[in-house]
DNA sequence: GTCTATAACTAGATAGAC
DNA sequence: GTCTATCTAGTTATAGAC
């Protein structure tokens, strides 16, 4: 890495940050360059000096936060598959891997936890849309592999059966992180851990199940060879 | 029923039209009342004049759907219920219940199927922001219906536990519905069916698995009691 | 009911002073 | 780099002719 490509300080960074927030809040389209530039407290042409427009702006906004996430994806995918080398690894994990970094970014940035998770809401539910191909490229990477790893575990299940069960899964995560103010809402329980990480817990053991739906017995004998054949 | 809430001709249900496939096409945010008015080949003035305002006519576009499906859906329920009279039903007819109807109001509609189902993946998404009272009753009482059904079939499942479930399985049609255009991409198979059938026999599926997760048995003993047990 | 014309405002982008 | 002032084009909404 031979350049750091976002500002780490400076009024970039504050425009950068300010940005995050109203868009977070409010969603992509009902923020204007005055609200953030305002808010900001710079001067209307501080956006297109610095990100030539507000798209510029917006790419870099999700960018940013697309990026690390799909490298911890990776890196915790790799870290599953080391760990059982050889052998298959539950569900459960790679679900994990494949989720747990849109929580686990939260500690890199400056917004309150109600914030972040809507933003990355926000950023996965129009994931695709116009990235630029280098992003493009990262995210089909990421997804190629979870592909691949999940078919390791269920080998059975065809291509297209893999792709769709991982798209539920997505869609599980965008629609808890977008309604987050009902994370509130819906409680719980009287876990001492944050609301978000109990849920977060609740989605990788239904999407596991969802996951290896028809074959449950094939799973089971992973974890427990035994309880199968011992009859 | 002594008055007909939609109307079923005229310049203002042409313009209802037009704008449910600028919509479904774009997204609510991006679409302009000139956009809808050139479209409908009718003078600019006409939106203000019918609906009140440019959000009058969004409410109306949404709840002339959303209202559909919510009575189709508490009537599937019912159905099912009723035909189980007394006996737990799987749950995949429940999860039927509750998914089918956002599929099968698109015959008594005018759109293509690609603009309905991306319509309905819009109207969804944001489900429950700034919806008329009136409409917030009744996704209330359906989502509630839907809760003590599922409860029945779930018994051990905390209240918390069965409303994060049916999230998910929100979650999962709901993106399924909004990058309709990826369904297209995503073969369904060689099956005669459409593609979104197909699709739609996945979700349930992986939506079974993962409400009844953690109680495979009591589940697989509804269905086929001798299964488990004749060994 | 339907239309034109326009009011009143906001948007993103930019030229040019400092 | 930062600012103000302004441009152009878009927005919703409305007043008033027909």
């Amino acid at each position: 890495m031979h350049e750091v490509p976002f500002p780490q300080s400076g009024p970039k960074r504050k425009l950068l940050d300010v940005a995050e927030e109203l868009f977070a809040e409010k969603g992509f389209e009902a923020v204007s360059v005055r609200d953030i530039t305002q808010a900001a407290k710079a001067n209307v042409a501080a956006i297109n000096y610095h990100f030539g427009s507000r798209d510029g702006l917006i790419a870099m906004v999700v960018v940013r936060h697309l990026v690390p996430v799909c490298e911890e994806r990776l890196a915790r995918l790799d870290a599953v598959e080391k760990r059982w080398a050889g052998k298959t690894p539950p569900l459960e994990e790679i679900i994990e891997a494949m989720l747990r970094p849109l929580l686990g970014q939260l500690r890199k940035s400056d917004l309150s936890e109600r914030l972040f998770y809507k933003l990355i809401g926000r950023i996965f539910a129009q994931a695709g849309e116009g990235m630029p191909s280098s992003v493009e490229g990262l995210l089909a990477k990421t997804n190629d592999r979870f592909k691949k790893a999940f078919g390791k575990v269920l080998p059975t299940l065809s291509g297209e059966d893999l792709a769709w069960r991982i798209h539920f899964v997505s869609g599980g995560m965008i629609h808890m992180l977008s309604n987050y103010d009902s994370v509130q809402k819906l409680p719980a329980g009287s876990s001492a851990a944050s609301a978000m990480e109990v849920t977060l817990g609740r989605l990788i053991r239904f999407s596991a199940a969802g996951m290896g739906e028809g074959m449950a017995v094939a799973a089971e004998l992973v974890e427990s060879p035994q309880a199968f054949f011992d009859f």
